[in-house]
DNA sequence: GTGATAACCTGGGTGC
DNA sequence: TGCACCCAGGTTATCA
């Protein structure tokens, strides 16, 4: 599932083919992609629009086009884009048919969505209500992420998947962040140490750096615009791999729920937080 | 105001 | 073999 870096893997490989190029047709086949609009009035304010950037934001994807016009575009779940595939592939939602290219989005779950921003101060404004900062942002500092800590009580787990509070962290990242900082998922956000935050703050990075490196994570569905698979998924430290050693201690991966969330932790390496026992 | 949970959605796995 | 059920998870809406 398109997280951080997968977006990013997307973005990297897509944009030398479509930046400068000419958006000359969008079909959208599934009006729910782009609900609240019809497919055919989202199609109708980008068509014929030049592709000026192609950036990314949390998970993302933007395409900036000319005039100030930008179509936001996020995978969730199951969502590829794939670069000139051969006839339609199975689960087709939209097209965009720039000059010389043509690119399938497809998405069996269809939970992936474009949506549009007119004017920088409408793109500022979508972001500025639903994203933190990036983690590769400067001011994604210690200090930060314990000003946002300090002022949660949900686990930790929770915390991370927050995208109001960091940007592109899901749940593979999450896990595997927490598990290099030696944090239990379910510890209240309020009760890390400085200490344990500086830890966090440099696992997600270092987290998502791996990720993009290794051009992503495909469990099932992530392709690349090419249809090739990332490999992020035979780095991972503990997720999906309940019942194997941990690779640190030897101990036990154990697999619990948090934030509603199939949750990997050694809890040799990650100790479960105490109890409190409330007193009068 | 904050956190927890359900709903959205569909393919794949499991159990009967 | 076929059917029913459950699970996966990013985001949003709703509830406590």
């Amino acid at each position: 599932m398109p997280e951080l870096p997968e977006v990013e893997t997307i973005r990297r490989h897509l944009a030398p083919h479509v930046e400068g190029r000419t958006l000359r047709a969008l079909e959208v086949l599934d009006d729910r992609w782009s609900r609240p609009l019809a497919g055919g009035e989202l199609a109708a304010a980008v068509e014929g629009r030049v592709v000026e950037r192609l950036g990314r934001r949390g998970k993302y994807l933007i395409w900036e086009l000319a005039g100030e016009v930008y179509l936001l575009q996020h995978l969730r779940m199951t969502g590829t884009l794939l670069l000139d595939p051969q006839g339609a592939p199975p689960y087709t939602r939209v097209w965009l048919r720039l000059d010389e290219h043509d690119l399938a989005y497809t998405d069996p779950r269809r939970f992936g969505t474009g949506e549009l921003a007119l004017g920088g101060e409408a793109l500022d404004a979508f972001f500025a209500a639903r994203l933190g900062l990036e983690p590769f942002d400067e001011a994604f500092t210690t200090a930060h992420l314990h000003a946002l800590a300090r002022a949660s009580r949900a686990p930790v787990k929770a915390f991370l998947l927050d995208q109001k509070r960091i940007a592109g962290v899901g749940n593979i990242y999450a896990d595997e962040a927490l598990f290099r900082a030696r944090i239990h998922p379910l510890r209240p956000a309020n009760r890390l140490s400085r200490t344990q935050v500086d830890a966090l703050r440099e696992a997600v990075v270092a987290s998502l750096n791996a990720g993009i490196t290794a051009k992503g994570a495909s469990i099932d569905d992530f392709r690349d615009p090419y249809g090739v698979q990332g490999t992020f998924q035979d780095q991972f430290l503990v997720h999906l791999r309940e019942g194997e050693p941990c690779p640190r201690c030897g101990g036990t991966v154990r697999k619990l729920r948090a934030a509603g969330r199939g949750t990997y932790v050694c809890e040799r390496c990650q100790p479960r937080p105490r109890l409190r026992v409330a007193q009068r």
